[in-house]
DNA sequence: TGAACACTTGAACAATTATTCAAATATTCA
DNA sequence: TGAATATTTGAATAATTGTTCAAGTGTTCA
């Protein structure tokens, strides 16, 4: 038998196989802690929220966000960098949107998070 | 009318309008990122996925997770201050398991956002 | 009781990163 | 072309945070 680790060795050895045979691809941890950092910080988390309502422009999401226009660029930049927004020039302008479905997904099973763990 | 921030106003003030009311309760974007953040973090990332698979001890979850023990406890301290994991002791271990269901499933959008841009 | 094991904690260090301000680039329009 | 507007960029600063090592606590068992 494998070495012995923890007294409940019997009941999670099953358990610590699986972990370490299915999850462990290195550099597909890092992949998808991406999309996670991306939403980690608050004026990323409202930028996308405010584009989840719809397209919008730089000067609106600095205002909708309470920020610089020069802060949210900066933060604009490392979302497309991240493929969570994309941008498309309008005359002067540039557009932002959501990238992905998957990006609205995400958010909404954050949230619903919160509101249900709000209840207890 | 409202100000003009952008040259696409018309069409964007519905959605500028929808933003500024539904979204910005200050304080729950701070709790909202909180989730993201903590699956921000590879060796968190790494602990989450191998309690995705069932219940472990420090000393499992720091093999699987190629950490040190204190490594791990330190990030199993910080996932349990934010309801991610939770404890519990027997006899001389400790068992860690996944706080509940919208964790796992939050993870799995990320997963899944993962797999889907890599075919492009 | 005390030795061995499992886990936690605190302090220190290094690295990452969000924000700010100033300067640069891009586009329109008179 | 030149002025005005919209956005981007770079450098500097301050703050946060993950990791490490050493020391601490809690539990079992001989």
């Amino acid at each position: 038998m494998a070495n012995m680790y923890c007294d409940r060795e019997k009941e999670h050895s099953a358990t610590v196989l699986r972990a370490k045979e299915n999850i462990l691809a290195g550099s597909d941890v890092e992949k998808i802690c991406v999309i996670f950092r991306m939403l980690a910080d608050p004026t990323r988390m409202k930028i996308v929220l405010a584009l989840m309502q719809g397209e919008m422009c730089v000067y609106h999401l600095a205002e909708v966000s309470n920020s610089t226009v020069s802060g949210v660029s900066h933060q604009l930049r490392v979302l497309r960098d991240n493929k969570i927004v994309k941008a498309k020039r309008f005359g002067k302008n540039v557009e932002y949107s959501i990238a992905d479905e998957h990006v609205h997904e995400i958010v909404k099973k954050g949230i619903e998070h919160l509101t249900c763990s709000l209840e207890d």
